[in-house]
DNA sequence: GGAGCGATGTCCT
DNA sequence: GGACATCGCTCCG
């Protein structure tokens, strides 16, 4: 990735609104049995805590919920519906919880891989959805929850390879049933690859 | 192409 | 026991 930086823990330091724009643009890496899967990174929402009534860490600190009351910087993963896992990156200062869901990505590197994970070829449904876009990187609670994706050593990192995004658009967050009018999902404008 | 719905495991009440 | 930050299939038009 040329002249790409890794993100640094204190960009992750933020509010959640903050860093769920902040990462469209940005480039997802995987690393799987050795393989690099990239995709760059086009819908987020955000979740605060305390007065967020969608947000998981509402409830207070749980096992699951942990990471999200964590250091800023790392993954939180959770399943869904009996069946998909859900890609989040932990954000605010240790202590205070919060957390940006990573939605769906365009698929750069890896798409072999991808296709295979998830059971078909179309580009633009291998990493649309919180669900797709974790079956189509491998990725669960069991083996990357907790991860530092500011860590080299990661398998999961985030990389700012200096692409602006297009334009930004703002809408509320899809599939909950709580606080539905605020708008904290957050999308490049005119992506094939965004999910709804 | 869009609405409706079943699948299915985990967490919290 | 019920809710759940989803997906892909069916059925209808």
């Amino acid at each position: 990735m040329g002249k790409a930086k890794l993100l640094p823990r204190r960009f992750y330091a933020e509010a959640p609104d903050v860093v769920a724009r902040g990462l469209l643009g940005k480039v997802l890496a995987r690393r799987l049995d050795g393989e690099w899967l990239t995709g760059r990174i086009v819908e987020t929402e955000a979740y605060f805590g305390k007065d967020d009534p969608a947000a998981h860490a509402y409830v207070g600190k749980t096992e699951r919920n942990a990471v999200l009351f964590g250091p800023p910087g790392h993954v939180y993963v959770y399943f869904i519906y009996g069946m998909h896992w859900c890609l989040n990156v932990s954000c605010e200062p240790d202590g205070t919880p919060g957390g940006v869901l990573i939605r769906a990505m365009e698929p750069l590197e890896g798409l072999e891989t991808m296709a295979r994970l998830r059971g078909t070829a179309n580009r633009k449904l291998l990493a649309a959805g919180p669900g797709r876009l974790c079956q189509a990187l491998g990725i669960t609670r069991k083996g990357q929850n907790g991860i530092d994706v500011t860590d080299r050593g990661s398998d999961v990192q985030i990389w700012d390879d200096r692409t602006k995004p297009g334009r930004i658009m703002t809408t509320p967050r899809i599939g909950i049933k709580k606080a539905v009018d605020r708008p904290h999902r957050y999308l490049i404008a005119g992506s094939g690859y965004v999910s709804g």
